[in-house]
DNA sequence: GTCTATACACTGATAGAC
DNA sequence: GTCTATCAGTGTATAGAC
């Protein structure tokens, strides 16, 4: 390995790592000593390669979600534009959950650290909003309050524990024969788009 | 104030600086010296009232959240069923938001401490999962996967972070005159049941 | 029951050898 | 760049005065 690819690599195991912990533990939950254990490297490497615990976590999101949902949406077919927003964002948690399931813990706890995640978040939360408003606008969607709706919306979006504990091993309902995991992610994705667009009325 | 009293009001005092923190911080990024100062008693108190931090934690529920959601369902009326489900939970979230929230981050990361909830959780979980069968095989409800839809029932009736920089200030959307509290706490339940129940093609 | 003072493990971060 | 050893600070829990 060339030397001046290590630090690539040790930064990225210290990432999946972090990634990792902090979905199942927290931010503050997460000790840096647990970090480099399951990383598999010194204890000093994550104070040099990143500067502290708390650079660890944005350089996460930097990482991971680069240009996470930068997609514009003209607003001409809200419906339309709904979901392709639905199937983005499924789609990113489908690929990244520990990602997912970090934002949430972090939104609900309204982390001082939110503040540099602002501008992912805001962007997203601002682009849901003003779809809702072009397609109520123009008839496409039924609903009375923007700002519920929105949150419905992020609920339905993010919330998505597997549980071992809450899911008993159960026959497959429908799905009898095993799905592919292509398969698998489509089947989420128009599930939720499904229900996402049933709750405010708009056809699919 | 009588002798005997006083543990109690401390005990409660403590009960309440923690569910806030809990809250907003994460049971792990709550000191119990924050907890202390903020319930304004001695830090040894906590060891002595409860025998520890993660024994705080769990009289929270059993203080607040006592019979939460002991309703049994006869699955005779799905339909109304899950409507008083619905009703009954986005009621108890307006009046223990810091419960839920709680339950929320903790669901997320699976923590240890959520096995002693498990009762509270799985019970309820269940019963969401039955009134779904039900309303299915009587063609009330119209959905593809109920392990799907529970997540996402559930994540619309859980998420609700009004957080000021999420919901910038802006001129009330429909309701232009100021409602009541009881007004608005009757809507919210309106709002997520229509959304939860078109979600699934049920009729309201 | 409530307080102050303290024990002692563990935290994040760094210094210095290699 | 990576490691081991160690620091100062903070965590929870307890001992003992009142």
């Amino acid at each position: 390995m060339k030397p001046e690819a290590q630090g690539k690599d040790v930064k990225l195991k210290i990432l999946n790592a972090a990634k990792k912990l902090f979905a199942k533990k927290g931010f503050e939950g997460t000790t840096v000593r647990q970090i480099c254990d399951e990383a598999g490297v010194a204890l000093a490497l994550v104070s040099y390669h990143f500067g502290g615990k708390e650079n660890v976590f944005y350089a996460l999101f930097e990482t991971f979600a680069p240009a996470f949902l930068a997609a514009e949406y003209d607003l001409e077919d809200p419906a339309q534009d709904l979901q392709a927003f639905v199937r983005e964002f499924a789609l990113f948690r489908l690929a990244e959950p520990e990602l997912i399931n970090i934002l949430q813990q972090e939104v609900m706890m309204e982390s001082p650290r939110l503040e540099k995640l602002q501008s992912i978040i805001y962007v997203l939360w601002r682009q849901l909003r003003l779809i809702l408003e072009a397609g109520k606008a123009k008839g496409q969607f039924e609903f009375d309050s923007t700002r519920h709706t929105v949150h419905f919306i992020v609920g339905t979006l993010v919330f998505s524990r597997s549980s071992p504990f809450l899911d008993p091993v159960f026959q497959d309902e429908n799905e009898s024969n095993q799905p592919t995991a292509a398969e698998a992610e489509k089947m989420v994705v128009e599930l939720t788009t499904k229900f996402i667009l049933n709750g405010i009325k708009s056809k699919i």
